[in-house]
DNA sequence: ATTCTGACGTGGG
DNA sequence: CCCCACGCCAGAA
């Protein structure tokens, strides 16, 4: 009752949490969201958040620490300066130190 | 209303 | 190590 968003309007609220200078994964946001197997649904809800102004997907990657959705930003390194104006360093496309700069909301949160 | 497809992750063979 | 199948949600045609 209450509320009862909508899956992606949830992982829009924790895509928005994500401080600066660090990322998280689709994995790990549908883990605390409760659905582990709908990883894959966090991805599909930030190919719908390119609307939204609020939302840092470019801080989402996949749990390889790949930047999975950078084909779908604007420039093709758009998403890897945004990050690495943020202090995250990237190579090939992947976050370098990953496990350091990683982000997990049920840690955080916690 | 139905069908298709798209930023993932895990497990099994 | 590689390949395949399953789970899950929303928007567009």
């Amino acid at each position: 009752m209450s509320v009862r968003k909508s899956f992606f309007d949830k992982v829009y609220s924790i895509v928005k949490l994500i401080p600066p200078g660090r990322v998280t994964t689709y994995g790990l946001i549908a883990n605390y969201l409760g659905s582990v197997g709908s990883s894959r649904v966090v991805g599909y809800a930030m190919n719908a958040s390119h609307n939204l102004q609020d939302v840092p997907a470019h801080r989402v990657v996949n749990r390889n620490g790949l930047l999975t959705g950078k084909h779908h930003f604007a420039g093709t390194n758009l998403m890897k300066d945004l990050l690495e104006s943020e202090g995250v360093k990237i190579f090939e496309n992947t976050v370098l130190d990953f496990e350091n700069v990683v982000w997990d909301p049920s840690k955080d949160l916690d």
